[in-house]
DNA sequence: TAAATTTAGGACCTTAAATATCTTGTATGC
DNA sequence: GCATACAAGATATTTAAGGTCCTAAATTTA
């Protein structure tokens, strides 16, 4: 019943591009250290933002990612799923057989509507907004880049 | 992200008490069977029902579980949350550490917001909403009780 | 073009939680 | 007292999360 690390390091990582601006590249590295993310573990996460199209990565030396998008338009959801995959309060598949009609029965249709709703919530956050002062995810100066 | 399966078998429990009506005794082996829930399973979650104060369990020959609240003062969150702990989509609190107030942080309070809106729509469900006909938890015929 | 840097991508490992099951004990009814 | 039915702790089994490791490939730069 809660969001995922890999989901909380993904919108770590965005909130950090889009501090430092669309088109701007950042390293791994950088993005790593500032936002508390295992360097590895920010690979996985940051190819899968890649193949969703949210970032481009650039190889080799100088390498790291790029903000492909606009922060508004760009949502949690999207995020938080392209890392754990389509939302769901629902119960299993396995125990979906159980019920018969889930859109139709009141016992189970309640965690379609609530599924529903959440996710609206969620894609209702697009990036600039999480993005602004206040967030706790502070970006490295660029003079002291190292 | 998911209801796990305990929460989906205590609720389709405390369907099936319902439908059978408050103070009326069942065997556990009955609400196993004809909800498909293991019985030794069952017996775990019953025992964390009991303890919160929603059913009454009888031990010994003719021994059962009995509902004592009227479903009308019963809700899905309350009996979620006897047997998975508060829900919250927040990251964990060793993620928490990372931002320094989650209740201020834009990227964080969306956390907190969304999680409060899920847990109010499930305040808001009723056992005796969801035990009317239309369930997939059908009870099994007092005259065929074996 | 060789070396250094930086990410890619698959394999593998560790830990924790969910989902039970087993066993022994205890309460109740007949 | 014996059968029945739940209690409760110990013990699997399975799954997923959360990382780590290693070799390869891409890119820059000397």
């Amino acid at each position: 019943m809660k969001i995922t690390r890999a989901a909380e390091y993904a919108i770590r990582c965005m909130v950090y591009l889009v501090r430092k601006g669309k088109g701007t590249l950042v390293s791994r590295r950088e993005i790593a250290h500032q936002a508390e993310i295992p360097a590895q573990f920010l690979a996985k996460i940051a190819q899968e933002l890649a193949r969703a199209g949210f970032i481009e990565i650039r190889q080799g030396a100088k390498g790291g990612f790029v903000l492909i998008n606009e922060p508004k338009e760009m949502n949690l959801l999207e995020i938080v799923e392209t890392i754990i995959g389509e939302i769901s309060l629902n119960e299993s598949s396995a125990l979906l057989d159980f019920c018969s009609d889930p859109n139709q029965c009141p016992v189970h249709s309640v965690w379609t509507d609530a599924t529903s709703q959440l996710r609206d919530t969620l894609q209702g956050v697009t990036f600039d907004k999480i993005s602004k002062k206040g967030s706790c995810i502070s970006i490295e100066k660029p003079k002291s880049d190292k």
